[in-house]
This record gives structure tokens, sequence and C-alpha cells, in this order.
RNA sequence: GCGCGCUUAGCUCAGUUGGUUAGAGCGUCUCGCUUACACCGAGAAGGCCGGGAGUUCGAAUCUCUCAGCGCGCACCA
């Protein structure tokens, strides 16, 4: 066979990647349902199984995610390459706050607003919009090169999936860990929707601290707006200084707008060493607040409304945002000579909207809430008898630290797009019921009428589901055959995703969803700085594969790159492994060149002193690198391919060739020959879950039927 | 405050259980168009492995401590 024409040019990405990935996806190989693999390539009776995390459907495929395809890609190519009946299940989420939040700012261009559309009618527009979108994200994923089934393409939304998590609410409820009630939640103002811990960020300000003169004492507090309907005044029980004063006098104050009776509380919860040791409480507005009237069963008042305006208890500064009325309260406080001393430098952390910077307004709120206690507790069980082996470890300790500590979960929300919550609420006495077959027509409680619960899950909530739910639980005959699944990948920032899917998996399924917990870590700019569009420094991976090729990119991704670590990405670094994509290239143009006319054959035995050694090498380099892939220690197995093809085959091997080749040696040269092709054979499977596409190219230019995809690893 | 990381060549990082002169890529410098490849080749410079103490025959690697950086959790009204 002669040279193609195709070598004598530099490789081109282009050219090639787009023909490629249409050539495995229509061989069906991505599936290991309806086809038997040919070639020598048994499936083992073991299977193996990826999930995809679900990426927001309305997005696009940001540089992590990039990170995402190329391990998980790496992960799957090698697990099919070795025989494993492999799956990489392919997902996407409706994301549901985040979504909501990009349409309301297509709403706002369009100067609507999410407020004045019918619900129905919004959810509708958000899934066009989504569903419009979400074509984006998957051809992304493609260019990529990720070999995942897309035959079993599941959507957080898809009606079987929801069924699912219908299912696990219903069950929660039914051993009593959901309950409906009325507690403290956070509650952003601007997005009018309550929040769980990890949507809040909170944020150092420096502000003016007011001291206030109530009754006998001085209270302080950096938020006078919330003080108005505050009755009890809070001390330690230890406190020696208001010794005097006894749990349950009443004092009379003169307040804000006018006297009133303050009731004594003595509570452990006050620390003596903070300001004047004594506080008023405001639970409706304040979690340790709200703790302490809990403790003693006192009133809650509402002070500040869903939108962050005053209630009339606020008198004249009624209707008024807080953001307006602060000062003005201030000002009354110093006219009625309540004010003791203001401090302007007061640095304390607020909790703001991770969206759009709001400060967080707790509220008292009816909400949906799972018991966390007893799923963490399991979950606690499993991880601490290492049967979920954590990469790199000390992801375990940040998981177990956050499961030791996790307080009840708050599920539901009040946005439109997500999956709506199968309960009906009966206002009156303020009951919720779970409710899947939609029977419930009356109050069980008080008799009272029920309507349906307009709000949705946190997209958490399913997506904590989703090991068990993409399978097909409990029946389905993937559920049956991939669950457990094997190695689950993702970002380490969002441990407490793979957490919930441990706790609810658990849960439902009685076994852990997955036996390796593989987490990267965030993918900076060059610099090493965090990306953000605000500071402009956001790289979007398609370029870059535009620009140098998807294995340059891939290969980029993942050499040197440990995982858990950051990793600073640079033009440099990829172009660095374009070059080696066309290096492999020239190598197979080298060896295919010069030994034209010979075959590969698989039982040459005539092999020089010389290459024996060669092979016996290349067999502990190729072994080393085995084990690393076993171990997945990608980033080592990557650079130990990237060195031996370019510093030791083609430095030394193929420069040392061309003096065998014009010695004219025959034998020699029969020996060299056969161990080029071998090699080129190997380093070409070995390096085909990194570079797939350039891998592919070759293979499938130097005259084999078959797809390199579906070939065997180089070594057993 | 508690917890988790990180600190190795100019830059970005490897260094798997402690073991010979500490590695890679990029960058820099000097040569070289030797027909696989200039998206290349040959070669070179460059590091008391953050500071200090300890364990050990031996430490970048283990322990302690200090400093700097990053992240997470909890916070006090």
């Amino acid at each position: 066979m002669s040279i193609p024409e195709k070598f004598l040019k530099p490789y081109d990405p282009k050219n090639a990647e787009g023909r490629i990935y249409k050539l495995w996806e229509e061989s069906g190989f991505f599936s290991t349902d309806s086809h038997s693999h040919p070639n020598d390539l048994k499936l083992k009776a073991e299977s193996f199984c990826i999930l995809m995390p679900p990426a927001n459907a309305n997005g696009n495929l940001h540089a992590g995610h990039g990170l995402v395809m190329t391990v998980e890609d790496i992960i799957t190519r090698y697990k099919r390459m070795r025989g494993f009946k492999t799956l990489w299940l392919p997902g996407l989420d409706h994301a549901g706050f985040e979504t909501q939040v990009v349409y309301e700012k297509v709403l706002e261009k369009e100067g609507r607003s999410r407020f004045e559309i019918p619900r129905d009618q919004l959810y509708k527009e958000i899934l066009d919009f989504t569903l419009k979108n979400s074509a984006n994200i998957k051809s992304q994923v493609r260019k990529m090169g990720a070999s995942c089934d897309w035959s079993r393409e599941k959507f957080t939304l898809d009606p079987d999936i929801v069924k699912i998590v219908y299912q696990t609410f219903k069950k929660l409820w039914g051993d009593g860990l959901l309950y409906r009630g009325k507690r403290i939640i956070s509650w952003c103002p601007k997005h009018q929707t309550s929040f769980a811990d990890i949507e809040i960020k909170d944020e150092e300000r420096i502000e003016p601290y007011y001291y206030i003169k109530y009754g006998p004492f001085t209270i302080s507090t950096s938020r006078p707006e919330t003080k108005f309907g505050d009755k009890y005044v809070v001390m330690h029980p230890d406190d020696k200084r208001y010794a005097e004063y006894k749990d349950g006098q009443k004092i009379p104050v003169e307040w804000i707008n006018g006297e009133i009776t303050a009731t004594v509380v003595k509570d452990k919860a006050i620390d003596m060493e903070f300001g004047t040791g004594v506080m008023t409480i405001t639970p409706w507005h304040d979690a340790t607040d709200f703790e302490i009237a809990e403790r003693h069963g006192l009133d809650r008042e509402q002070i500040i409304d869903e939108q962050g305006k005053l209630l009339p208890i606020a008198g004249e500064f009624a209707g008024m945002h807080i953001k307006k009325a602060r000062p003005l309260i201030v000002e009354k406080l110093k006219a009625k000579g309540l004010l003791v001393k203001v401090d302007e430098n007061y640095k304390h952390i607020v909790h703001t909207c991770y969206k759009c910077g709001t400060t967080i307004e707790p509220q008292i709120q009816s909400q949906w809430f799972v018991k966390m206690k007893p799923l963490a507790a399991k979950a606690l069980e499993k991880i601490n008898a290492g049967e979920v082996v954590y990469i790199p470890e000390h992801y375990k300790k940040i998981t177990v630290h956050w499961l030791e500590n996790l307080i009840d979960w708050n599920i539901s929300r009040q946005i439109v797009w997500g999956i709506p919550i199968p309960a009906k609420i009966c206002d009156k006495c303020d009951t919720g019921f779970v409710d899947l077959e939609n029977k419930i027509t009356k109050c069980d409680k008080c008799g009272g009428a029920v309507r349906k619960d307009i709000d949705t899950f946190d997209t958490w909530f399913s997506s904590g589901q989703w090991p068990f739910a993409t399978l097909g639980f409990p029946d389905g005959k993937d559920f049956k055959e991939f669950y457990p699944t094997d190695v689950l990948e993702t970002a380490g920032d969002i441990f407490h995703w793979v957490a919930r899917m441990i706790m609810l998996s658990l849960y439902v399924t009685g076994k852990l969803p997955f036996t390796t917990v593989y987490m990267h870590g965030v993918v900076l700019d060059a610099k090493g700085q965090k990306m953000s569009k605000s500071k402009g420094n956001v790289i979007n991976p398609l370029d870059l594969t535009e620009k140098f090729g998807t294995d340059a990119f891939r290969m980029g991704m993942v050499v040197g790159n440990t995982p858990g670590t950051s990793l600073a990405l640079s033009e440099d670094k990829i172009r660095a492994y374009k070059n080696f994509a066309n290096k492999l290239w020239n190598i197979a143009r080298f060896v295919l060149e010069s030994t034209e006319g010979v075959r590969l054959d698989e039982k040459f035995e005539k092999y020089t002193e010389e290459d024996s050694a060669l092979r016996k090498a290349r067999h502990e380099l190729l072994t080393d690198v085995t084990n690393d892939m076993d171990s997945y220690r990608f980033y080592l197995a990557a650079e130990k391919l990237y060195h031996y093809a370019w510093h030791e085959f083609a430095d030394k091997i193929i420069e040392d060739s061309k003096k065998i080749f014009s010695e004219g040696d025959a034998s020699k040269i029969a020996s060299r020959k056969q161990f080029l092709l071998h090699t080129l054979n190997k380093i070409l499977r070995a390096l085909h879950p990194f570079a797939p596409f350039v891998t592919e190219e070759i293979w499938q230019l130097s005259g084999h039927k078959n797809l390199l995809m579906i070939e065997k690893w180089p070594i057993e």
C-alpha cells in the first residue's frame, strides 16, 4: 500500500474530527446494546458504568465541562478497549433556578417580568427556550469527542425521571423523613424564592453598627430596620451583670414607635463576651433568634415582607423598602435619644444571593424539608467504612465534615421552572400532604379546602437521584445491569451533589450508587485566576479545540493535572499538544513509508538482540501506563506515553532505524520494520483514549477496516 | 473560630508506598532546513523542593512549628 497523500501535509484536526466522530457515532459502538464487538475484543461479562454529570441544558460548554468530557471519555474509551461492557450515560439538567435566572434576563430585555406572566405560560416559554438551546450543548459535547451512549440520554424533566423523583418524595413522606414546616429559610427578595445553604454566598462587608438603648439595657445591631417588633430581651443565665433580671420578667421600654412591654429571656446561646451581652430578638428574620424563640415558645412577628418592604408594624415606615428606611429609622432613634453610639467600621459577614448579590432576607415560611440526619448517618457509615473510594482522598474528609453538620434540607423553591411538587396545601391550618395521585380534596387535619402546591423542587433534589433515576429504578434492564455504577467523576466543588446522590441512592435502593468518586479541580485561566465574566478572562474550550484541535485540548487538560488540583489553562500548553498530534502524524508517516510492502506479523520472532531489548522496554512502559490507568493516574499515563512516543520512539528509535535501513543488513532491517509496525500500532491504541481523533485518523489511513475505538488495549 | 488544601527551575505543574547526580511542558540561549515532521532536530543554562526544628543510615516525600496563598463551614445579635 502506498502512503496516503494526506500524510504529506501536517495533520489537520478540522478536516478529521467531524468526519471521525460521525464514523464512531454511526457505528453504534457508543452503545453496547445491539452490537457485539468485532476484532478480538470480546466483551467481558463485567459491565462498567459512568454517569455524565448532567449539564445545564440551557448552558454552553465551559472549560470545566471540557475537563469533565476529557476525563470521562478517557475512562470510557479505556474501559471499552479493555473489553468491559461500557456505558457512559449522558444527560442534561433543567437546572431550575439557574435557568430561570437566565430566562429572566431574556424577559428583562423584552421589557417583561416573570411576575406578570401566568405560571403555565412561563413554564412553557422556559421549556421551549431550554429545549431549543439544549441542541447546542449536545453538539459541543460531541466536539469534545465524547463517546457516550446518546441512545440513553436523559433529561431531568423526562417523565420517567420525574416519576422516580416523585416516588422518592412519597417514600420520604411515608417514612416520616419529609415534613412541611414553618421554619426560617433564606429568602432572596429579588428572585422571590427560598434557598438552600449552598446557594448563599457570604460577603464581608463594613457597615455601621448601632448601639441602641432598650429600657435599662443597651443592645446592638447592624440592622435597626428589623427591630420594630423586638419584645424579648435575651441574656445569658450566668451573666452576673444582669442577675437582677429574672426570666419572664416584664419591663416597660420606650421603643421606636412608642412604649412596649419587653420580656426577659435567659438563654445560653448568648455570648457574654459579645457587645453588651444583651440582645433583643427578631425570630422572623434571623436564624439564631428563630432558634431561641423555638426553644422558649416565643411569639414571632413578620417585620419585612417578601419584597423587602416594611410591614404595618413599622408604623410610619410601613411600605418603605428596608434600604431606604434604615437611615430614617436611625434618625428617629437619634431624635428620641435612644441611639447610644455608632461604630462606623464594623466588619461582618452578610449572606447574599449567589446569583444577584442581593442581601438574603431570612423569613419564616412554610416549606418542604427533608430530615437529613438519618440519611446522612447511613451515608457516613458507608463512607467511613471505606466503601466509597475518593480520589483524591481528602475529598472524603470534606464530605464527612459536610455530612456531619447537615441541617434539614429545604427542597421547595418558589419558582416555576422545575419539577412541580406533587402535594396539596391546606392554607387554613398550613399543612401539606403528599399527593401523587391528585386525590386529596380536603384537609384531614382541619377539614379545610386544599389547593395544589405551586412550588417546585430544588434542582439538586432531582439531580441527587441521578444514578438510579437514569438507569430506570427499580426494575429497568439498565438498572439491573449497571447499578451500582462504577465511578462518578465531577468537579470537586460540587462534592455536596455527590454526597446527596450517596444519601438518596442508599435510601432508595439500599446500595451505594458508585464505588469510586473522582474529583477534578477548578479550571483557571492561564494566570491561575478564577474565570469570570466580569473579569473577562473566560476561556471557551471550543475556541481552543477550533484553534489547536480537540486532541490537543484533551491532552492539555489531562497531562500533569492531578485530580482535585486546580488547573491553569494556557494556550501555550494546548499548542504543545497540537504539535504532539502532528508528531504522531509524522511518526506514522515515517513508519508506513519505510515499511511499505511489509505486513505486521504477530508471530514474528526473529528480532535482533537490540530490538528484543526495545520490545522489553516498550512492554514495561505499557505495563506502567496500564497501572496508572487502573489507578486513575491519567496525568501520568498521558505524560509517559507522550514521552515515549516523542522522545523515545521518534527521537531515538526512528533515528536509529534510518541508520539500520541504510546499512543494508536484511535480518536487522526485517526485525526493525516489525518493531516499528508493532510499536506504532501499540502507541495508537494506548494513546487513543487521550487523543482519539488523530489516532483513529491514522488508524483508518493505515488501512485498518475496523475502528480503533473498539480495538483492544495494547497489553492484557 | 473550626476544617481542607497549596508553597519544587522565569511560568504552569509532576514527583504513586521516604532510597542513587530532583523531572516534564512552555519560555530563554547556542547550533542545525541531516527528505517523517521547522507544528522539527542536536545541545545548554536554570532549583540549598516557603522558613525553622525533629524522626531516620537516608526526607521534596513522615512529625511538629512558623509564614504566605487559596477554599470550605460556622458564626455574635
